[in-house]
DNA sequence: TTGTACGATGATAGCGCTGTCAATTGTTCT
DNA sequence: AGAACAATTGACAGCGCTATCATCGTACAA
């Protein structure tokens, strides 16, 4: 038997543990532990063997254990509505952006814009003992509200604004936003403005109370399409339809996000409606194929990357920091209205 | 001091244990152990005792030190090059819909199609402990690949087929599918058909083999424009113009995927190139929105949802099962060419 | 030389839970 | 009545890792 086959793991079928690893460097489990944490405080020559035994052992450290040994997991919980649209493309982005060079990891489960998929999510979520939790949204059930602040870790309510917040708040007021998107449309002259939405969320009804309000100002008939179906492209064609039967006078339209946008875009093309010249089209969210769309889209871009990147760095200095929490529990980041050729001047 | 003082947590600061409620219970530990996981084995008295003491103290089981002491994580691994890209929409969902209800939890790790970042997510996932891994793509590292077979669990690679898979194997020949979209175009008339891409991973430059060997069957000459930038919808039109801009006399083009083709298409619009006649464009994937473009994209639909739907069943049988493997190791579930109205016959 | 300080390394004891098997009880059968 | 058995319950020993403290050696000041 040589030496090789003696520092080789015992059992073939166990896999590969820090014992291991300490066997092979001829190092205490100990020492190869600080290698993978902290190898400054180990001179290189253990630490070049310790390195080695890794690498031809293809060791993979046993998060689990070292979670449960140090009751630090690195975890972030982060729930989402949707993982799909282009909106919580950026924001997981950001996310990742910030945490993972801290070394930290992010979990991400879905809540499918359910609240009660949602609840669950956070209970699950909870169970892995994440150290901070990032929310979209301020409507968590009462339930998860407890859950989340018994677990003792910063959570962080996004995307919309809460008088109430759990703990910390960073988003934008989904109502003004709505309301400038469809001011938009009242000041470039338009006096019939309909308004199409697939409202599963709570942010989806507040633009919608936005467009009210305008409308009420104006002293305009509210004018409106919706549906429960799930948010799609062709979504945006179908409650386009709708709206322009129902009320043949709208000269221009406010659609609940830029997918639905996008869906209007294509029936006019298909009907011939030319835009913005027969029918003006305001979308919401900003996403990337709206600006190379023809005509573009104008729309509303909410900072979803700065709100997820704020919390994140709002989190860190909490966790690794001082501890100090922010000045202030509540962030409004604010929108902006970009109008390009999708909206026109009122004939 | 009261009984009750006595069964509370003595830490304040520490979460409840299921010591704290074994002790109000007044049972042992393994006997409340037992009444989360195989309730009927323990007698309705104590079952009744350890079931309110767990509402009382609002437990939540350490899944690390479960999943530690058990060797079984009900974790499944997931990893995808993208999670804003529609086709991994589908992908995602149809894991879910097998694993949650068979009590799996599905952990999604992003990639971005970067082998590097793959070779990472995959030890971050190994770490911890998942049942079994789904990988997109076969083109793993060296390295990877050890990690995953010296794991021990089931792993599926999906998206495309490969000779030597790692284990399992479920997918199509994306260079088969390439090939049937370049030969849609040539069998349409075609003699100068182009194509743009942005080949981040394998498959891409699989979808671009199939291409050039339609190229040399019809002895037509390649004409290529694609980038390293990721792909965005914008991208298509920009590829576009670059195409057309060397090859004026284009009068087909093959999308590398649904986005480049809508942006491809916007871009026909904008400079008044009449699709299909003047110019026909396919796409790939068929995601949602190119059906209700205008014109709506001939495109490729892989089953995308079957594909992950049969890994996640092919995983469920090995892991609860009786541990028996499926008959074949390769599975290739083909693709469907989807002809529309964006692609017609040459002038 | 002796003592002190400090950096590097190791021994030990859990983290919270579950697998295993032994102990206890009650039940049924001969 | 006693044996055999099943149904419950508990004691114990880890899972693989890290926090903590003890130990060792070396360098430096006294």
């Amino acid at each position: 038997m040589t030496v090789g086959d003696m520092t080789l793991p015992r059992n073939k079928s166990r896999r590969v543990t820090l014992d291991d690893v300490a066997t092979r460097a001829r190092v205490s489990a100990v020492t190869a532990s600080r290698v993978l944490r902290k190898p400054e405080m180990v001179s290189a020559d253990l630490r070049a063997r310790v390195d080695s035994a890794v690498r031809e052992l293809a060791y993979i450290p046993n998060q689990l254990a070292s979670a449960l040994a140090s009751s630090h997991t690195g975890r972030i919980g982060v729930i989402v509505p949707s993982l799909t649209n282009g909106v919580f493309g950026d924001y997981l982005r950001a996310l990742h952006d910030v945490f993972v060079p801290a070394g930290f990891q992010v979990l991400v489960l879905n809540s499918h814009y359910l609240a009660g998929r949602e609840e669950k999510a956070i209970a699950t979520m909870l169970g892995q003992f994440p150290e901070a939790m990032i929310l979209a949204g301020v409507d968590q059930t009462p339930q998860a509200r407890k859950s989340l602040q018994q677990a003792g870790i910063p959570v962080v309510q996004t995307m919309e604004m809460t008088d109430d917040p759990i703990d910390i708040n960073i988003g934008l007021s989904q109502r003004d936003a709505g309301y400038a998107a469809a001011r938009h449309l009242f000041d470039l002259g338009h006096r019939h403005v309909g308004q199409i939405s697939a409202p599963h969320d709570a942010r989806s009804r507040q633009r919608l109370e936005g467009y009210l309000q305008a409308c009420a100002e104006f002293h305009a008939t509210p004018m409106l399409a919706s549906t429960e179906d799930p948010c799609t492209v062709s979504l945006g064609g179908i409650l386009l339809t709708e709206l322009m039967t129902r009320w043949p006078k709208v000269t221009a339209i406010f659609c609940g996000n830029d997918n639905l946008a996008l869906g209007a875009l294509f029936e006019c093309q298909r009907r011939g409606i030319r835009v913005p010249h027969d029918l003006s089209i305001m979308g919401f969210n900003d996403l990337e194929v709206s600006a190379c769309a023809y005509p573009s889209l104008s729309t509303i871009a909410v900072p979803r990357y700065d709100m997820a990147k704020c919390a994140a760095e709002i989190i860190l200095e909490i966790t690794r920091g001082t501890g100090n929490r922010p000045k202030q529990r509540r962030i409004d980041l604010g929108f902006r209205l970009i109008a390009r050729d999708s909206t026109g001047q009122a004939a």
